[in-house]
DNA sequence: ATGAAAGCGCTAACAA
DNA sequence: TTGTTAGCGCTTTCAT
């Protein structure tokens, strides 16, 4: 039972050092073409890897990244992380995760931890870390990329869709249907995300002298989205919004199921329903969700590139907000204004 | 700036030894009262954490368990991912992911990767890997668990639900039901889980006389599970199945879809539609699903349990098969046999 | 209970 | 190009 096949176990196979074996092994490195051979032979025939871990405490690089998650509730996460993880494994690294809950005590105990492996970039998805704790990473000489959170004045670069302007967009969407009486349905106040969508939301509005009917907080969840619909919903007809724009498409289905099947409305026929993010079941006909499109694949692109970046020219990169546009998915939840162009729409 | 803070600066400073500090901070170890306190404050000031690689080489544990998992679109896998990891956080341990596509090269390549991190544990998900592997993996004494994937005669353990139990009770429920042309839209038949669905499901319509009315192929995918279902159900009334077993719920929602939208049949009315996984979106009321819940907690808990054992007793556990019963959840997506008993089938 | 010393498996100077 | 040497930061005997 040959536990752990060793470096030096190699070399004296192959009648090299140790350090020839590691220079093979190394891809930087320089060996000549007889050496590598025999060091590749020997190699084989004891099944000897490199151990991760070794090179990584002598060489400073781990090649590991922490992702610290809160929820993979919301299908938007699980697509953004399968992306991710793939993108980073064709740079030769991986990811190491680090589930938490949202209390930012709990986001800092796991970045701490994260830390302790020597990891050599941490990606933040949906949570939002301290100011505290992101001075440390940066002393640490650790990159850090917020994910889909934007957090000013703390020097780390963060990727996020535009969600101001995307928001603006839904707003002249709704107006140019015809709609009067153009509700909100927000989600968890602590998030950029959801205070940018609104924000942009309220200034289309207003730009079409338009102002919001009507407002309820759902949290990012489905079942206070289902109340929140409730609430905004059952009343007297004419108190009731002619359209909902609810902060994501993970609320939407519930706030849809409340509407159709809890209060017999018909969707879009008796009020408009959009949202925001473009996950697989929006594209389901049961839902057949307009929505604002997030482009994971263009998230974790710019978010792989800032990290590696920043591994490789350490202290050289300003962080920066990159924000991704986000295109309106136009499908059947929301009665499409008429002469809607073609281009500015398309599935 | 002080980049990396080591145990001999605070040992240092502290007045100790450096193996004081390492001994403060091994749970095992034993450091007098007085000793520990000099240590923590000075750690304290010097924001001093223990490096786990470090301690990682020379102990020989990682407390890293390595994750292959093939792809997270069937929400079943974001879930379990979800409550393995905090799972394991629990337990000390973390996961790393290694995503793969589904092609065996691929997985066991992935599987190398692992085991050059000296992760703890393996748990592969979704997929299946080959003997070899297999093989390399107990030489290198790195316990695997397969989760949601039989593999006979590979002596590693398996987690799955029964899924044979399972489609043998929801033939049951169908035959109960009334439903006489009944069919079946299978997984991709490489995977373990639609062969046992299919084997239990038939088993249980030939002890009520039944037999399978068609059978097409899904591939556990989305689209060509709507494919199979337009194939299966565009065809002349007399020819038409009353009651379709997909083998998992992923697909179904596009069977649904595809019976609802795309050929204008009710469900329950005209086809009973049910499934196996009970992920989310069927509880959705969109589509309100009749499936085969699996237990995805117990199964995660039997997994760690599992990897514990072998990792704290190297050699000494048999590797098992678990398998966990698969309650049927009932929902308005099947017509339901009247007096069918409450308590057999309650959500 | 504590300190000294060895060494986990590897990379990276440095010399040759 | 190659071998020698010195660690990376820690845990763990082994003395004391």
């Amino acid at each position: 039972m040959p536990d752990k096949v060793t470096s030096l176990q190699v070399a004296e196979r192959a009648g090299v050092s140790q350090s020839a074996v590691s220079r093979v092994f190394t891809p930087g490195a320089s060996a000549s073409q007889k050496t590598a051979e025999k060091v590749r032979k020997a190699a084989e025939e004891l099944g000897y890897r490199p151990n991760s871990l070794a090179r990584a405490m002598v060489s400073g690089r781990s090649r590991i990244i922490g992702l610290v998650v809160a929820y993979l509730e919301n299908h938007f996460y699980p697509d953004a992380l399968e992306i991710l993880s793939n993108a980073l494994q064709e740079q030769g690294y991986h990811v190491l995760v680090f589930m938490t809950s949202r209390r930012p005590g709990n986001i800092d105990d796991a970045v701490e931890e994260i830390l302790d492996y020597q990891v050599d970039g941490i990606v933040t998805a949906s949570v939002s870390m301290s100011s505290d704790l992101t001075r440390r990473c940066i002393q640490a000489g650790v990159p850090v990329v917020q994910f889909n959170r934007l957090q000013e004045g703390l020097d780390i670069t963060c990727v996020t869709s535009d969600n101001f302007d995307g928001g603006r967009e839904m707003a002249q969407f709704l107006v140019a249907g015809g709609h009067e009486k153009i509700a909100y349905i927000a989600g968890w106040e602590g998030a950029s995300t959801q205070r940018d969508r609104e924000a942009g939301f309220r200034a289309g509005l207003a730009e079409q002298d338009h102002a919001l009917f009507a407002r309820e907080v759902g949290n990012f969840d489905s079942d206070q989205a289902r109340l929140a619909a409730n609430v905004m919903f059952n009343v007297p007809v004419e108190k009731r919004p002619d359209a909902v724009f609810v902060a994501n498409d993970h609320m939407a289905f519930a706030v849809m199921d409340e509407l159709r099947f809890g209060l017999g409305l018909k969707v879009p026929a008796d009020v408009s329903v959009v949202a925001f993010d473009d996950v697989p079941p929006s594209a389901w006909r049961a839902y057949n969700l307009t929505t604002m499109r997030q482009r994971a694949n263009l998230m974790v692109r710019e978010t792989v590139d800032a990290l590696m970046a920043q591994i490789d020219h350490p202290g050289s990169i300003r962080p920066r907000n990159i924000a991704i546009k986000a295109p309106l998915i136009v499908r059947g939840s929301a009665r499409v204004p008429e002469n809607w162009p073609h281009d500015k729409g398309q599935q």
